[in-house]
DNA sequence: TGTGTTAGTGTAGTTGTTACAACTATTTCT
DNA sequence: AGAAATAGTTGTAACAACTACACTAACACA
C-alpha cells in the first residue's frame, strides 16, 4: 500500500442484515463461509459493489440473489471502515438491514443454498461471526429496535394478514419487553392503521382471532399530516423508582 | 472503468457537516472551491481517506485541519455512492456531522482560510452547492434535528456557560418550532441536568439571566439508569385538529 | 425617575399512560 | 355431551405528563 495511486487501491462492499420473524422469534439470515478467510464461520451476506453500480442497488442485488425477493424494506445503517477489518486489503463495507416476510421467502437455488440458514438473533449475536460482522449485526439490530419505535416498519416482518396477538409478540421481540395486552390493543387500534378483515384464523386449537391488515395508504395520509407513530409502554414507575435515589438526592 | 481489477479503482472520502450556533442562528461551515470541478461553488469540507486511516480518524482530521478543534462531537450519518456523484471517477463519500462551540472556534491559518465561512443553514440548503452536497447537508441536518430530540447533544453547540433563554433559542432553531418559556424551563430543570452556577450575565442592557452549565456526569448516571432525554412540545391540539378529519372520517 | 427590555414564576384543565381481571369463543379430550 | 384447555376480547380508575396562559422582577440607560 505505497505509492501515489493508493487512494484507488481500495474497494467497498455492502453487507446485508436480513431480518425475519417466525415462531415468535426474530431471526437473521446468515451464510456459512466455504472459503478462507474465516472458512466455516457464519457471515452476513454481502458482496463487493460493482464499479458502475449504486450502493443501494448492490444491496438489493445481494438480497435478491439470495432470497429471490425484490420489493422489501431496506435501509442503509452505517459504514464500517477500520483499516484492518478485511484480511486481504482495504475494504470498507456499507451495512444495510432489510426486513422480509418469511412467508414470502424461498431460498434461491444459488450455489450457496445449503449453507444459508435463519438464526435466532440473540444467539447469532453471541456467536463468533466472520470479519467484523458481530459489530455490524449488533449495530443493525440496534437500528431496527430504534426504527421500530418511530415508524411502523414492524409490519414488513409479518404476513399480509395477522392477528393482534402476533403483532404484539413481534413488538415484544423487537423491544425486548413485555407489553400489556389491553393497552397494546387500545393504542394500536386507536391509530386506525389496521384494516379489520372480518376474517378469522382457521385451524387453531382455540378461539380463533380476527385477522387484520396494515393500512399503508392511511399511514402515509396520517404521516403527511404530522402524525407520529410510537409504541412504548416502558414501565415508568419502575424507572422512577430507580431514578428517585439519583434525582431527589 | 474496464478490466478485472476495477473493484480497486475507486476511492472513498469523508465529508463533514460542521454545525455551529451563533446569534440565534444555526450555521454550517463551508469552503469555497478554488479549482474545478465546481470551481467557485461552496462545498462541505472533506477529503479522501488515506489508505491506512480509519474513517472516523479521517473525519476528525478534516475537522482539525480546518478549525484546530480536536474534542468535538462527531457522528457518522450516511454514505453516498451514486455512480456519477463525482465527475472524475468513482468516489463514494461517508458523511459526518459535527457540533462545535463557535466560542472555541478559530480558523486555522491553512491555505483555505479566506474561503471558509459560516453560513446560515436554511440559506445554505437553498443555495447550489458543489457535488451532491445539497443532499448531504440536508441529510445531516435531518439527522441532527432527530438526534437532538433524544440526546442532549444541543449543549455541544453552546458555550460552557449559558442562560436558559439561549438554550431555548437553540432548541427552537433546531426543532424549527416555538417553545413555551415556562414549560421549557420546567421540563429542562426537572431533569436536573443543569448546574446552576450562581452567576449572572454581565453587560446586558436588561435584567441579567442566571448562568448554567451542562452536567455531563449526571447525564451519564441517569442514562445508565434508563433515563431518556426528550424535548418536544409539539402542539398536539393543532395536530389533533388536522387529524380529526382523517381519523374520525 | 421613568422607560425599555428580558428574566423569572404557578396553576388549572386536558390528555395520555398505566395497572389490572373477568368473561367469551373455540377445540380437544373423555 | 360435558369438561378442560387455550387464547381472544373488553373497560375503568388512578396517576402522570402536557399544554395554555399573564404578570411581576431586575437591570441599563436616557
Amino acid at each position: 500500500m505505497n505509492g501515489e495511486n493508493n487512494f484507488f487501491k481500495s474497494a467497498f462492499s455492502v453487507d446485508n442484515v436480513i431480518f425475519g420473524f417466525d415462531e415468535g422469534d426474530l431471526k437473521v439470515l446468515l451464510i456459512k463461509r466455504g472459503a478462507d478467510p474465516f472458512k466455516g464461520l457464519w457471515a452476513l451476506p454481502g458482496d463487493l459493489v460493482y464499479p458502475n453500480e449504486d450502493l443501494d442497488t448492490a444491496a438489493y442485488r445481494v438480497l435478491e440473489e439470495l432470497t429471490g425477493l425484490k420489493k422489501v424494506y431496506l435501509e442503509q445503517v452505517h459504514t464500517f471502515g477500520a483499516v484492518d477489518r478485511h484480511p486481504l486489503g482495504r475494504v470498507i463495507t456499507i451495512a444495510y438491514f432489510s426486513l422480509v416476510k418469511i412467508s414470502d421467502f424461498t431460498l434461491t437455488a444459488s450455489s450457496f443454498a445449503q449453507n444459508v440458514e435463519w438464526h435466532n438473533v440473540e444467539i447469532a449475536m453471541k456467536s463468533k461471526l466472520a470479519f467484523d460482522h458481530n459489530v455490524i449485526l449488533e449495530t443493525c439490530f440496534n437500528a431496527l429496535t430504534h426504527r421500530v419505535r418511530i415508524r411502523p416498519v414492524g409490519f414488513e416482518l409479518l404476513p399480509p394478514k395477522f392477528t393482534l396477538t402476533e403483532l404484539q409478540h413481534l413488538y415484544e421481540a423487537l423491544l425486548r419487553e413485555e407489553l400489556d395486552k389491553r393497552n397494546f390493543r387500545k393504542k394500536i387500534l386507536s391509530m386506525s392503521l389496521l384494516i379489520d378483515l372480518d376474517e378469522l384464523q382457521e385451524g387453531v386449537p382455540h378461539r380463533p382471532a380476527k385477522l387484520y391488515q396494515f393500512n399503508k395508504e392511511r399511514y402515509h395520509q396520517l404521516e403527511a399530516n404530522g402524525f407520529s407513530f410510537e409504541v412504548k409502554e416502558s414501565k415508568k414507575k419502575e424507572k422512577k423508582k430507580r431514578l428517585a435515589a439519583l434525582i431527589l438526592q
